[in-house]
DNA sequence: CATGAATGAGATTTCATTCAT
DNA sequence: AATGAATGAAATCTCATTCAT
């Protein structure tokens, strides 16, 4: 019992202090740059010592591995969750639901996503983890908009030929609205959310 | 008079290795990263060495600037001529124009807009050239949708309550569009204009 | 009597651990090299925790100062013992025991003379333990030899003028035919005794 | 011509340069011993920046390298000059010619040597520039004794059935002989060329 | 002006040792 | 005593910038 219990409480502890590390690894990687963020800038965050750090990480590269794949799960269980609560619902209201819970998803986790758009740049492929991991995060949330079109075309209430290009543009529309709140702290993106499915169903146009 | 001409001569041999410099300096970062170009590999991409760089250049900062404010200004100016030739078309003739031109000079200066795509996050005020130049770049097509846009609302071609969100949606489609040409290798953004100005105008809904 | 008893029982288990450090210890610098064998890989192989090994040592040079003076003591014995045995025989009789105890000695605790010849660089009074300890290892070794000569001298089986060189020049002998067998899997030492002795009694020249 | 001859200049330079970090390269190398043997401590003896070591060799396995393969041409040259010189004369003679020159060229290099023999443990093929390197040079050596030998043997000078042992035993004891002038200040390994050739022709035992 | 070797601050990583539990 | 996470000094290596030629 002992043992066990202290094992268990160590266990606890290692797990907190890796949430920790994590935590500041977010905060700072957010801050300065992938590239700027020096480990001891995040040991510091962490009140930590930098050897600290390796007896979690393998190395600096481990550290953003486990931020985003931590995040990148967060985020994809929040997106699932609300795609199975709207399965039955039109077009237009998944796409709001989804919307609305991917912006506030996003001004709760705004450094994760800071991290997402600043290394998202590079071939698929890539080697470096900054280049692959944001892209694999980012290609979750384009998935999900893909099959919701999908689903929009099949129902009839898309246009068959939008069905292309569509989940691109959107992504981009996402993007761009999310990233202007975040840097010019204009508008929130979330209250722009019937204006944004309003623009992507009905065009600009009048009619 | 000799020493005019000659003047004139070595101005514009200063302004040749510049303009060589700049070539490279646009290679390289666009190869390279933003972060990983050193200075020694555009020394040696423009074939000359290290210390003539910073004759010409007061440090790295200073040869980014003169890079982007070099291609801002050619995007400017190409973006006006065509906003010019087309100041008396509908919106959709216009925008479809505008396009066109905004994809062909990224395909032609590809290397500097992978640049833009890499440095444009971070505040606008941002002490960073590598972050506060290609946001100011970015602003100026940003500006030229919203005039576009402006134009569009004031002719009764567009929806007055999309007049906000237009043009940061229609930033979001161009780069979401282009930047799937550059690293997805896939369908070229020039082909996509009418599709897109469709969805600009139309939306994605069966009518 | 409990107190005592328990009290022996508690050395005993105190000598069983540090004689399995010390048997890690030797297994891990001989593997690693005296400089890349680390205290946490000791302590894993040994199955307990760094901090033990500090419980049990005071530092990293205590453990290779116990480890070598506990291999050679068995050394010492060995060759003494050997001696004993042979001290009536002639010179060459002795030899050839020597040599051979010295042989499987070596092949038996090869982990341990992996050590001695990793260390046995630098002056006879260096501060490194890494470096004394093996010297005085292989001093204990040549004082032997020294003294077989001077025997086979006084005996009149040696030629005197060799009485110098020879210890010297065996422990050459012996060391090179030892790393031969084990670092380029060559003939076993043990088998070349004899062609050995014949060679330091007889010379290499035809008569 | 004034720039061909600049340049020429500049290479010198160069070449200065890294003979001088060789040296100091070669000094605490055999100093602190390989591993000890810090960067900083190289480039303080140099009288230069670290930074500067990184600009003629690729890292601190590439200055080992360029040390032990510059002197192991150097001790080839030497060998193969006296062995030329020698090659008609009788085997006795051949080899007091061969050891006077290599305690010689030990005495004049001692540094090298002490470099040679810390790091000569370890297979040989083994990864380690630290281990390869030294064993190859050391097997330059040998190979010249061994070939020494076979013509002793073909001139019926030396029995047969020392082929075998005696190359590795000659190894051993110019080793133990030179490392005991060099650890225990003891009698220089030069003065007792004769003898040691004496020893190995003859052997120890009274006729 | 051009050159390119020299500089040294700063980044990542390792590991013997300590110490709270 | 045993544990193993925390520590931080020290090592290697990079690269923007300087400056003597």
């Amino acid at each position: 019992m002992n043992t066990d219990s202290s094992k268990r409480l160590r266990d606890r502890f290692r797990e907190e202090t890796q949430a920790a590390i994590l935590a500041s690894a977010e905060s700072i990687f957010s801050r300065n740059g992938l590239h700027a963020a020096s480990m001891n800038e995040i040991a510091r965050d962490a009140g930590i010592a930098v050897g600290t750090l390796y007896n979690h990480f393998k190395d600096r590269e481990a550290i953003l591995t486990a931020l985003l794949d931590a995040r990148r799960t967060e985020l994809v269980e929040q997106m699932d969750r609300v795609l199975e609560e709207s399965k039955d619902q039109s077009f237009k209201v998944q796409l709001q639901a989804f919307l609305a819970a991917l912006f506030q998803h996003m001004q709760a986790h705004w450094q994760f996503f800071v991290i997402l758009v600043q290394g998202e740049h590079g071939s698929d492929r890539h080697a470096l983890v900054s280049v692959s991991k944001p892209k694999a995060t980012l290609k979750e949330v384009y998935f999900r908009l893909e099959t919701l079109v999908k689903h929009g075309v099949k129902r009839k209430e898309l246009r068959p030929k939008c069905a292309d290009l569509l989940p691109v543009a959107m992504m981009g529309m996402i993007r761009a609205v999310w990233v202007r709140q975040i840097y010019d702290g204009e508008a929130k993106a979330i209250d722009q959310v019937d204006a944004l499915v309003d623009l992507i169903l009905s065009g600009a146009a009048v009619k």
